[in-house]
RNA sequence: GGGCCUAUAGCUCAGCAUGGAUAGAGUGUUGGACUUCUAAUCCAAUGGUCAAGGGAUCGAAGCCCUUUGGGCCCA
């Protein structure tokens, strides 16, 4: 048990106080406390005022005394503040024994939420016409990290990729290739992913905005990439699949894994849309429109003011948003499975077994990646859209918020970043552009990122050889690019600039590591295993009852991050947690201190904040490494 | 015209869901700490009408309403 184990067993005791007094139905609340406040707090005395016609501090102090009645095993005393909280200090000797024991376990941190049942986590769904840049990395990190905390709130959770290659954005590249002449190959060895998106989609844009007939060709284009036997259907088809694997590098180059790799142009042919489309009007869902402008049209009605949304036009085609229905349907597993699957033909670097759709009915293999709850992480930008899908699958499935869109503010370029790119924007942040070529690529600030971590390194450790350098300055660049996509709310937009995330001072992941490099080189020094069998009487200064205090909190963490799809909370935690132990580190030396037992004792705390630490950088997709 | 998000220290942000104590970090600036388990660190000082106005409440950064600035989506 945990820290929770104290504030559970202050609920029970004042639920019990409670029931003493005929009073029920009071949701009090009871929490660690903020520092200078004892231990744990709670606001009984406050919810019963109004009720008990006392100020707090009265009913406080009344609780404070029934209090000392309970039987209680970790509270060492209670304190009435004049404000009106009700304070509780605890006996440290038995709490820490408590927790550090848990901290060695395995499943340390462990929460059950999702009773092991499944769930979907989609994310990154980039046009594979173009490689990553920063403001999809945004999206990719979110997806990933709330996927490592869900799996340790105990869901069993399927990573989908969704790839949008029968779009405009796919067609622009295509014209590039087959009517402007672009290489097929790429030149001077370019990563092929760069070198359509810097190069192909940039240029083949500009063209149209130079002459715009060129947009019969582009039409044109568009129509052959949906009949799916077409010639430029297949040219295209082996186009996005080279620019896709380019994506994919990116990814898993951050450690970011998948489990399926869903195509779009297979959802279109595969028939889905069609039964949806039955089953829409079926549960009238949507109408035939009989009149105004939308004549002749399929609409979803639009709740209070909101416009009516086509689904299906007057000419029989359907909208793209007639796509996303039957796909979150699927998700949702509401629609017999159209697809048969393959392995991708790479295998990812962490040996997870990564699958893709395939509508080729030799050899069959079935999978099922659906999940009774459907996570799709994407920029707010479509919560509309998102918000009718929503909306629809509430009606489909009765479980509550079995599809979440997870939605997330976009990244935009600041002003100085924006000018080194070409663009002058008065001292205003810009928004990115595949389009306009106006974006940073991800593979190129993690380059960067590299570069200088490698210097740093270099700077600190004269004899480490090469690949250690490397080794480091690698893991030390991917948590920094992860840490600063996460630390903050989903709801704020990142101004990226080049310069600042250069950064490695600070609230930054580079600073949570060196705190876990730090611990493991006292655990290495002292030539010792730590063993749990040690004197906790001995760990009493107020820097190590801080640090076993924020040890104790991991779970508590864990289930807000789950609950709340907060990534965030993970990432301010591990900061606090290492905040805590630098403190620590200041304050008590561990070894050579002439006291076997006080340095054991110790080196247990230690151990004990380093495997936590791991733990929930692991949460986060960042390594903790042993030295940097 | 309609909808969504946002405003807290010079700058970047926590805190807001579930109202109560002294509104916290980082960064910046100034000063201090390496013969010590790693100074990518730590300590101290500095810095706030919580955008503005109103409302309900014993009590508001947080809840409700209005206005304004910024961003986005739809038309």
């Amino acid at each position: 048990m945990t820290f929770k184990s104290i504030i559970d067993e202050i609920k029970n005791n004042l639920s019990k106080i409670l029931d003493e007094l005929f009073i029920s139905d009071v949701k009090f609340s009871v929490e660690p406390a903020k520092p200078g406040f004892g231990d744990v707090s709670s606001n009984v005395s406050f919810l019963l005022a109004k009720q008990l016609k006392k100020n707090p501090k009265e009913i406080a102090d009344m609780f404070s005394k029934k209090f000392q009645d309970c039987t209680n095993t970790l509270v060492l005393k209670t304190e009435a503040h004049p404000s009106g909280y009700l304070n509780f200090y605890a006996d440290w000797e038995k709490l820490s024994q408590l927790i550090l024991s848990e901290s060695y376990l395995d499943e340390f941190g462990d929460v059950d939420i999702g009773k092991n049942s499944t769930i979907v986590v989609e994310h990154t769904s980039v046009n594979p016409n173009k490689a990553l840049h920063i403001g999809h990395i945004r999206n990719i990190i979110i997806g990933d990290t709330v996927s490592r905390i869900l799996e340790k709130a105990n869901y069993k959770v399927n990573v989908l990729n969704y790839i949008d290659d029968s779009g405009l954005q796919v067609a622009d590249i295509i014209v590039g290739f087959k009517h402007f002449g672009f290489a097929e190959e790429s030149p001077n060895g370019k990563k092929f992913d760069h070198y359509c998106g810097d190069d192909v989609y940039v240029k083949t844009t500009e063209k149209y905005e130079a002459d715009p007939s060129l947009e019969e060709i582009r039409k044109k284009v568009l129509r052959e990439l949906e009949n799916g036997d077409s010639e430029t259907a297949k040219f295209a088809d082996n186009i996005t699949r080279k620019v896709l694997a380019g994506q994919l590098e990116t990814c898993w180059n951050l450690d970011v894994f998948y489990d399926c790799l869903n195509f779009e142009s297979q959802i279109i042919r595969s028939g889905l849309w069609s039964e949806i489309f039955e089953k829409l009007k079926e549960m009238s869902l949507i109408e035939f429109e009989k009149e105004g402008k939308n004549v002749g049209c399929w609409v979803i009605r639009g709740e209070n003011k909101e416009e009516d949304k086509v689904i299906v036009r007057s000419n029989d085609t359907a909208t793209y948003i007639a796509k996303d229905i039957p796909y979150a349907a699927w998700k949702l597993g509401l629609l017999d499975d159209p697809f048969n699957y393959k392995k991708y033909e790479k295998e990812q670097p962490n040996s997870r077994e990564l699958w893709q759709t395939t509508l080729n009915k030799n050899n069959p293999i079935s999978k099922n990646f659906t999940g009774g709850k459907v996570v799709t992480v994407i920029d707010s930008r479509q919560a509309r859209l998102q918000k009718i899908i929503t909306s629809l699958m509430g009606k489909f499935k009765s479980i509550p918020d079995a599809y979440v869109h997870l939605g997330y503010e976009s990244v935009t370029l600041s002003s100085e970043t924006a000018k080194a790119l070409g663009l002058d924007t008065e001292g205003k942040q810009a928004q990115m552009s595949g389009r306009k070529g106006l974006y940073v690529n991800a593979d190129s600030v993690y380059k960067l990122l590299k570069e200088k971590t490698k210097e740093e390194t270099k700077k600190r450790h004269s004899e480490m050889n090469p690949s250690e350098i490397e080794k480091i300055a690698h893991n030390v660049s991917v948590a920094t690019l992860r840490y600063e996509m996460i630390k903050q709310d989903l709801d704020k937009i990142i101004t990226f600039d080049l310069t600042k995330s250069l950064s490695l001072e600070g609230d930054t992941a580079t600073y949570i590591q060196y705190t876990h490099a730090r611990a493991s080189r006292i655990l290495e020094k002292s030539n010792r295993t730590p063993t749990i069998d040690i004197d906790f009487s001995l760990l009493k200064e107020k820097s190590e009852i801080d640090l076993i205090k924020n040890i104790g909190l991991f779970n508590l963490q864990v289930r807000d991050a789950a609950n709340n799809l907060s990534p965030k909370v993970i990432a301010r935690y591990c900061h606090d947690l290492a905040v805590a132990f630098n403190s620590f580190y200041e304050n008590a030396k561990v070894l050579e201190l002439g006291d076997l037992n006080l340095e054991n004792s110790r080196l247990c705390l230690v151990n004990s904040f380093k495997i936590t630490l791991e733990k929930a950088l692991n949460l986060l997709g960042i390594t903790a490494p042993d030295r940097m």
